[in-house]
DNA sequence: CTGAAAGCGCTTACAG
DNA sequence: CTGAAAGCGCTTACAG
């Protein structure tokens, strides 16, 4: 409507003071008389208070969100998760990316202060010096999804047991010769964890010399290392990879060379993306509860606001789904 | 570092007035010399002025964004290019999902004013009385991205023609019974254009009589319709899918049928997902150029907030991604 | 339960 | 090219 009601013009028209108009929108003390007063004022006029001239107020109710990417359904999960939390709780989300990159996720924190949120929960890509400096500056509560972080409060996959899961289920199956697409060590959850997991699952199984190759996150580089592991032992009986993604790559070089899932090689992933269930066959994967991520997140980032206690750190839990990619008896087969 | 560096506290610092720090930072008149001055301090306190405080700023640099969800690659693919646009230019993005909520969605605009955002990017579900009503009264530029609006300025895919163009493929490679699995209309650009392209493109092959269902956007839809479709039309000869997606259920559907892809049955799609590679066999479908709707959206709404002349409706194309599902002379081989 | 007053940290004419 | 002053639209003790 018209040109721009001020709180001062609500007041006025409402015949109170503008102390009382903001108490009636924080919440303070306010006679249900007046309020039925204000309300109508506000209706009319179709009022909402200038949230940028909150300057004087201790909290924005403004929640930052740091994401690696936008192109990423966990991410998706994870934040469509903290938003639905959050929106409940009257708290707005204010989302940024990183677009996989460290200077710009700096970047981030810098503009997402600058707007005064009460508090950042950050996806980050890795964890540098420059951001533990910079989290050190901040006054307000920082929550690291997806990444450890000793310094302060996270909330983790349990890469580590999914790992070790996945590479005792390989192991068991009877599969003796193994390759592993993993990603670089910059990631500490997935290139780090994860992987450890999956090798020392391996390793009860007695398999001790896996085939291991690291990749980026891309379909094409899935592909890459598919075909380095391939050349390495065209004997192969497995082949782990360290996200569903990469495992689509998996598929296609070992549709390519001729050789059958699970037939001949077995596959298996993390992350239990919908399109999971469309390759021929389903793949075997692994699910972590990225709702339960953004749930968790938000949730803490509200009780350190509020000066609650927390646990320092947060451990999702994940679901294991059985597709077609395994076969289950290759020792006995053979 | 410490407490709270404000501009008084700068300017105080270089031996200036306030106003020339401001002037620093928002490109106005400042010698040389001062400037070096107040950057010295800046750096060393490394301050960041309080976007909050900004109550007479004619401008926030701050754009709003609102997506339907966040749970697309689509989706990811248009934010992070108007992201990356808007940043290069020293703007910053404030993202808001509506998770498929029209009341959300509503919502997410009014929390945008509030935030007293120059302009809003609006991918929306459907744009309402309420929408129209809404963007009457705000005095901010809006681009609406993905739809056609009448009453202001849009950038759209080119639906209609894609949708021509897929009807006249399969058309022309002779298909007979065809179906085609859409979405509703309350999508004006994918249930009602794109279909009508379809449709069109169809007809101008003879084939008048095709089966029409529609679906929602999830897999579990495309599949149900799937089946629909095959029930009514057991010696269907082609699918048309409105997103790849949706297709996705369709090869599953197929798959079960025991039916041949593309020897019973050629299916085609709209998206050009990374993932439509990895079906077996390959997806023929049709991409859009996300990238380039974020961009020319974000441009579009820089030029509007600069009171440049914008033009009406800009339409993005499309590129063409032929894959393996689809039978070349379905007519010939009978 | 309510209002007058001071103040939040900036920006913006204005005068110099 | 620069600074003093007024003002942006709210919030917050404070006194009542």
């Amino acid at each position: 409507m018209a040109k721009k009601m001020t709180m001062a013009d609500i007041a006025e028209l409402s015949g109170v003071g503008k102390s009382t108009v903001s108490r009636f929108f924080n919440g303070g003390y306010v006679k249900q008389e007046t309020k039925e007063k204000i309300q109508k004022v506000i209706k009319e006029y179709n009022y909402m208070p200038n949230t940028f001239a909150r300057l004087k107020a201790k909290q924005s109710n403004l929640i930052g969100v740091i994401v690696p990417t936008l192109n990423s359904k966990i991410t998706g999960r994870v934040v469509t998760s903290i938003d639905r939390y959050l929106r409940e709780k009257n708290y707005t989300t204010l989302i940024q990316s990183s677009d996989h990159d460290i200077d710009q996720e700096l970047e981030n924190i810098q503009r997402l202060l600058q707007l005064n949120v009460d508090g950042i929960l950050i996806s980050s890509i890795a964890i540098t010096q420059d951001h533990k400096e910079l989290f050190q500056e901040i006054q307000i509560p920082v929550v690291v999804l997806a990444q450890e972080y000793d310094e302060g409060i996270s909330i983790v996959d349990d890469d580590y047991r999914a790992g070790k899961h996945m590479g005792t289920y390989i192991g068991k199956a009877g599969h003796r010769k193994v390759g592993y697409i993993g990603v670089y060590e910059t990631d500490e959850a997935v290139g780090i964890r994860r992987k450890q997991g999956v090798l020392d699952g391996l390793q009860e199984c007695g398999i001790t010399d896996p085939i291991v190759g690291k990749s980026d996150y891309s379909f094409i580089g899935g592909q890459k290392v598919a075909r380095e592991i391939l050349e390495k032992a065209p004997d192969l009986d497995a082949i782990i990879c360290a996200t569903d993604r990469l495992a689509f790559g998996a598929y296609k070089i070992l549709h390519e060379a001729g050789k059958r899932i699970p037939d001949d090689v077995s596959v298996v992933g993390f992350g239990g993306y919908d399109e999971s269930t469309l390759l021929t066959p389903e793949l075997t994967t692994l699910k972590f509860d990225s709702y339960g991520m953004g749930y968790f997140g938000a949730e803490t980032i509200l009780k350190m606001i509020q000066k609650k206690r927390v646990s320092k750190r947060q451990v999702v839990d994940y679901t294991f789904i059985e597709g077609k990619s395994v076969k289950k008896n290759k020792g006995d087969a053979k």
